[in-house]
DNA sequence: CACATGCATCGCCATCAGTCCATGTGCCGC
DNA sequence: GCGGCACATGGACTGATGGCGATGCATGTG
């Protein structure tokens, strides 16, 4: 339960940093607001599994959770652990078709991640 | 020790994601190396501290060590500690003068991370 | 050559994060 | 409806991580 709302914290700081939208780190000296928001952004990059796991989707375009089991080499819950993460990060969207759940990657979420780093 | 070993581990992938320079997450699945590699750049960077420590001596060019507790809030071996993450990362690089230590940013290394995300 | 100073390292603790098993929940197809 | 399938969630275990006090190690200064 600690770790939900941890993870809801995270979401809520990510949603800020979305909305005051790109505070360079190159820039000026970040406040803990948004360090702790880019920190929540980068944190979630920040695992091997879950990078392979955006790669495989991104070079797909579009990708069902039931095909990332096997390339991932990870259980069903380790995975479906691993889409939540990046979702709540914005970087997975997801779509419910019938029983499945497509993922794709978002973009400019990503650009966004790039933009913090100074591009 | 352990702990040690691990950073060890770390650098040393760093090193690798350095020398086959910049595979894109968007590009391709990565492989386990290539993983590895970059989720370790990145977990140095996600962190609220590293981030504040980072942009503090980007907007700097250069920051001595002893001028980065106060900002930091942290103690001198926990910013000790943050220093040598983000340098065995290769985001900072340390010049010793004397008895202090400076630090500047390789925005060359930050410019790898921003290219690995896309960019 | 002592002594002070700035930084690194060590050891320890508290917390967090990744993983899986077991189970719950929502959608089909029959 | 019912059973099965795909995914989400809860609980437990383990290893990694951030933090700091104490200490070690250089380097300058008197």
């Amino acid at each position: 339960m600690a770790r939900a709302k941890a993870r809801a914290r995270v979401t809520a700081a990510l949603q800020e940093e979305a909305a005051q939208c790109c505070p360079s780190v190159v820039d000026a000296p970040l406040d803990d607001a948004e360090a702790a928001g880019l920190a929540g952004l980068l944190g979630a990059l920040a695992d091997p599994v879950r990078l392979r796991l955006l790669s495989i989707v991104a070079s797909r375009r579009e990708v069902c959770s039931c095909d990332l089991e096997v390339p991932l080499g990870k259980s069903q819950p380790t995975v479906s652990h691993h889409t939540k993460v990046l979702s709540d990060a914005g970087l997975l969207v997801s779509e419910r078709r019938g029983r499945w759940v497509w993922w794709r990657v978002d973009a400019d979420r990503l650009a966004e991640v790039r933009k913090a780093l100074g591009g």
